[in-house]
DNA sequence: TTGACGTCGAATGTATACACTCCTCGTGTA
DNA sequence: TACACGAGGAGTGTATACATTCGACGTCAA
């Protein structure tokens, strides 16, 4: 993240309202007021401008026509979309590298981070370091999306990556203990080393494939868990400003 | 485009500043000063923070680590890029379209624009209106997308065509008389009426498959105009920033 | 020569006062 | 009752002064 750097009352606000809008403090629709604001966070106005235009920037508020925000309404269908589109431009990430020809040394790097995954599952089906295998989950993506030599499309991805849930394991998997989403990391793990197969063989069309199908299933995945566990809506930070 | 409403200070820089990106008087990686751009425009910082704030989320201008703002360079192959990346969000916006079934109040307002642009072809393969095409293809493009049911899809399709030349059509069509661009018009019009077949017959694959071939046409035809005349990049305003 | 250190200045960060706009609500009149 | 009009207030737009930070540059000593 950007937000490591000085402190200024800008990152401040900005991590501060991004908080409270994952933690669902303020619901969908809900209109964000400078004024009060400054206020309730004790800076004035400039600042909190500031950091609502940057989180505008993220998707999190949308802009009204004449000035101010409100809190940009997400209902359980637009992060499921949201999966999905990350599965399509991942999967032309992919399929660009295998096309084009991703650099030896990129792509030994991403077979190390291949190598760190696996080392992340026990013996157990169900044993694995979930810490570890998210940071680890993470990067291989990075480094995957990289691969395809596009910086508009890396750019791009990671804009709709960072939307609220396009990656459910991040925040699903340290905090759940559901069975069916452990097992399935063992299918992710499957699919990514076929997927580094495809695009160190030049095949395009496949790598392309199996990124989304990657996706498919993560989504496919959230939507068992959540349809079993609704509660999940209320107690997983971050899912609590979902609309539906 | 959102800036038809009141006349602020905040919208005349974003406008001004975006025009003078675009015209090249910034060349990518120029930083931008608060201060200068003050003095220039004659307001005050404030709304020339706004604006390039505003421009930083068009992806026209990056942030910098510790403050300020430059440039966002753009190379030939970024341009290229932005327009395959349209061509793959576009093609997943009318598969999901053909898959989870249009509406047919819709879907009979995309058949009016494609019957409306059909009315820009003359008798002559080169006699085409160029100015109504336009137009109409934006329109007919938005109406497409919008057929998807997804409004985090649609969205982002909005961002990645707003980049510089996502759509070379827009803005070579009135500007140049080359012959290979006025008759690849007809083709895409082909397309055009192929797509939405598709997506009534809910053939979501082959409306996917249209769609990135319409944009790689639009790609090659970029590619070969630009080679074919590179003192366009000078001639024609957007095209300036280019670097390489 | 090179490196550490301190000063200065340029540029952004922040606070705040004031201006403007739009919406709301009440009042008046037909 | 219905509608036009106008005052008031809530909220953003804008200017500006001041604070802060970071980097450039020069100085000094090893």
């Amino acid at each position: 993240m950007e937000e490591t750097g000085r402190t200024t009352h800008t990152l401040a606000a900005l991590m501060e309202l991004r908080k409270r809008i994952l933690n669902g403090d303020f619901p969908g629709g809900t209109r964000l007021f400078e004024v009060a604001l400054a206020e309730t966070l004790q800076i004035s106005r400039t600042p909190i401008r500031e950091a609502m235009s940057r989180l505008a920037e993220e998707g999190l508020l949308d802009r009204l026509a004449n000035g101010g925000f409100v809190v940009r309404s997400f209902t359980f269908a637009d992060v499921l979309d949201a999966i999905e589109l990350r599965g399509v431009l991942e999967g032309t990430a992919v399929r660009l590298a295998a096309e084009r020809g991703a650099p030896a040394d990129a792509l030994q790097e991403v077979q190390d981070v291949l190598a760190q995954l696996d080392a992340c599952f026990g013996s157990a089906p169900r044993d694995v370091d979930f810490e570890a295998y998210s940071d680890l989950n993470a990067q291989f993506h990075t480094l995957l999306t990289a691969l395809s030599g596009s910086a508009v499309l890396q750019r791009e991805i990671e804009r709709a990556t960072r939307l609220p849930f396009a990656s459910p394991s991040a925040f699903l998997s340290g905090r759940t203990n559901i069975d069916v989403f452990r097992q399935s990391l063992q299918v992710a793990q499957e699919q990514h080393r076929a997927l580094v197969a495809a695009i160190s063989s030049r095949e395009g069309t496949r790598a392309e494939f199996i990124a989304r199908e990657h996706a498919r299933i993560a989504r496919r995945n959230l939507e068992y868990v959540i349809l079993e566990n609704p509660d999940l809506i209320e107690q997983v930070p971050g899912l609590a400003l979902l609309n539906s």
